[in-house]
DNA sequence: GCCGTTTTCGGCCCGACTGTTTTCAGTCG
């Protein structure tokens, strides 16, 4: 989990930003990968490792920002970050206004471009690269694979056969993943399987996912897991002899690291003594920031903070049996996992103005946002009830699409009647469920929705959704939502960005305006926990909890599977600090519809 | 390069593992 100097550790696939990229695009995820470019530039130019660190931290900082950066540039409030010092304000305000930045260019026209790339590889590092470009003039990724061939590696200082069968079988890894993030969905199945595997080890005492997947971060880039146990042997054999498991990467006495056959999925295991648990699952989990936080205020106090345990000045052992006492010796609030990303949680836990009733899926009543053979869904309405049911659910809306989503199998005007009839068929047939009458009624490209008020009006939800015509400009975009907003019919605003991991950027949209409307309004916005939408993501989560918007947590179940959705959105709205009172769904069925039709 | 109610200079998280060495450098998290 931790991001260390290593490019690989932040998962980031590095594409080249050129200043041209920069120009259409200086938004906040651009600049924090200028800055991580200049980190990278300058490990290779060997620089100091601080030096290095402080433009990674910028990164961090920037890449996590709440808020837009345009208004911190033009007020010249960069410096009141933290990280942010007189030195990457003064980078970040010429990035911003210019679209340029004339020390990125000077650095990159030091090295060849592959340089960046070789970074990349598995157990590449700066000093490496810089070894292989200076005395073998390696420059990219080919370059090396064809020195590592012709066996000219082994016979540079610090390298030998062995590194050489590791940096061609690292290259192959790297080809076939590209680096790429994995979406928390796809991730975490295999990561509990695993953690259910190890918990079922010899000695066994307590075991915990860690790392990014820990923290519900919409993309992991691996698994950890954390155990405790008196012997670590037959827990990390465990791990290496698991289902699935590709190769065993590495196994010492107390780590070891496998890749897995699906997806190159790599995952790493940590076993310790039980009263070491505590503190290495909390290092694990990260982020690196929030974690930095942590050590130094315990730094503060005389306490050294390590993996490995809690120690005062004086080298004696503090004992830390949990994450809660670990918090309580720094004299803050618990921090949930999904908040540790170092914005502004610190801060808020040192304070005691953590909101402590953060929604968790057991506060959540009913499943919004269902589609059923009537559309584009898997499963007949009662399996979609049933499914329901047996996940505790107390009701499901039953949401299809309207009629301009040809695509999708949408409902005439005509098919409303016949499909309220069924799901009064199956409220009778099912008891302990409810399946309420809804729409996923599109908006279409003026903001009208695609059923008349007098049709949306007998509905008991409607989620209103963009799914043609993603292309508009952000003006157009943002008229096109506040118009729907403005829609007395219209509940819930669906899918509000319309991204789709990894594939799909968000439309342009200026969702300040949209939040702020939703509010005035009284449109619920959904929380989409389908892990390749994940909309509106946490950040937008934060906004709207701050300016009062109401929020659904929603599961767009297309096959029953799809109910455990659900968990990914109320993640997400964890990570954006939404507590159990800002989610509609959390309410019984009746409350919850009479909260929808009270729109102000 | 950033930061400061110990500091405007001198710190900055730190241990495990690997492959190369024969005591350590590099990488990773």
């Amino acid at each position: 989990m931790q991001a260390g100097l290593h490019p690989c550790s932040q998962g980031i696939t590095f594409a080249p930003v050129t200043p041209d990229v920069i120009t259409s695009t200086v938004d906040k995820a651009a600049v924090a990968q200028v800055l991580r470019d200049i980190a990278l530039l300058l490990q290779l130019d060997g620089e100091s490792g601080y030096r290095v660190r402080a433009y990674e931290m910028g990164a961090d900082r920037i890449a996590g920002l709440p808020q837009e950066l345009g208004p911190l540039v033009a007020e010249g409030r960069l410096e009141s970050l933290p990280g942010i010092g007189p030195a990457l304000a003064e980078k970040i305000s010429e990035l911003v206004t210019t679209g340029r930045l004339g020390y990125l260019e000077e650095l990159k026209a030091k090295f060849p471009p592959g340089l960046l790339e070789l970074m990349k590889l598995p157990d590449i590092g700066p000093k490496k690269v810089a070894t292989l470009w200076r005395e073998l003039q390696v420059g990219s990724v080919d370059d090396l694979e064809r020195a590592c061939r012709e066996g000219r590696v082994r016979q540079l200082r610090g390298f030998g056969e062995k590194s050489e069968a590791k940096m061609l079988e690292g290259i192959a890894v790297y080809r076939r993943a590209r680096g790429e993030r994995k979406l928390l969905g796809d991730v975490l199945p295999v990561a509990e399987a695993l953690l259910e595997h190890v918990k079922a080890s010899p000695g066994v005492v307590r075991a915990s996912l860690g790392g990014s997947v820990r923290r519900r971060a919409e993309t992991v880039a691996d698994v950890d897991i954390i155990a405790s146990a008196k012997d670590a042997a037959p827990v990390l054999d465990a791990l290496a002899n698991a289902p699935g498991v590709a190769a065993v990467l590495g196994k010492g006495g107390s780590k070891c690291s496998v890749r897995m056959t699906a997806g190159d999925l790599q995952v790493d295991l940590r076993v310790l003594p039980d009263e070491d648990y505590a503190t290495a699952l909390h290092h694990f989990t990260g982020s690196k920031a929030h974690h930095i936080r942590l050590r130094n205020l315990g730094h503060e106090r005389g306490l050294k903070i390590s993996e490995w345990g809690v120690q005062r000045d004086d080298g004696t052992k503090v004992p830390v049996t949990d994450e809660a006492a670990l918090y309580a010796l720094l004299d803050m609030q618990y921090v949930p996992p999904e908040l540790r990303e170092d914005n502004g949680e610190v801060e808020a836990a040192r304070e005691r103005r953590l909101p402590e009733d953060l929604v968790t899926l057991e506060d959540v009543q009913g499943a919004v946002h269902a589609h059923s053979t009537w559309s584009d869904g898997k499963n007949s309405l009662e399996e979609m009830a049933l499914a329901a049911r047996a996940l505790g659910l107390k009701y499901l809306t039953v949401t299809e699409h309207s009629q301009a989503a040809i695509y999708a199998g949408g409902l005439k005007v005509e098919d409303l009647q016949r499909q309220w009839e069924e799901i009064d068929r199956i409220n009778a047939a099912v008891p302990g469920v409810r399946l309420l009458k809804g729409i996923e009624v599109d908006i279409l490209e003026t903001g009208a929705l695609d059923y008349p008020d007098s049709v949306l009006e007998q509905l008991e939800v409607v989620i209103g959704s963009i799914h043609v015509r993603h292309g508009m400009d952000e003006d157009q975009m943002t008229r096109r939502l506040l118009n729907a907003l403005d829609n007395p019919c219209l509940q819930i605003l669906g899918h509000p960005t319309g991204r789709l991991l990894p594939s799909r950027e968000p439309y342009p949209v200026r969702m300040e305006e949209i939040l702020e409307r939703a509010a005035e309004r009284g449109v619920a916005v959904e929380v989409n926990g389908k892990p390749a939408r994940l909309d509106i993501k946490s950040e937008y989560v934060r906004q709207a909890v701050q300016r009062g918007v109401r929020l659904v947590v929603s599961c767009d179940a297309h096959r029953q599977e799809d109910l455990r959705n659900l968990a990914f959105a109320v993640a997400t709205a964890r990570r954006g600090w939404a507590r159990k009172r800002d989610i509609l769904n959390t309410l019984p069925a009746d409350s919850f519809v009479a909260a929808l039709r009270a729109r102000r």
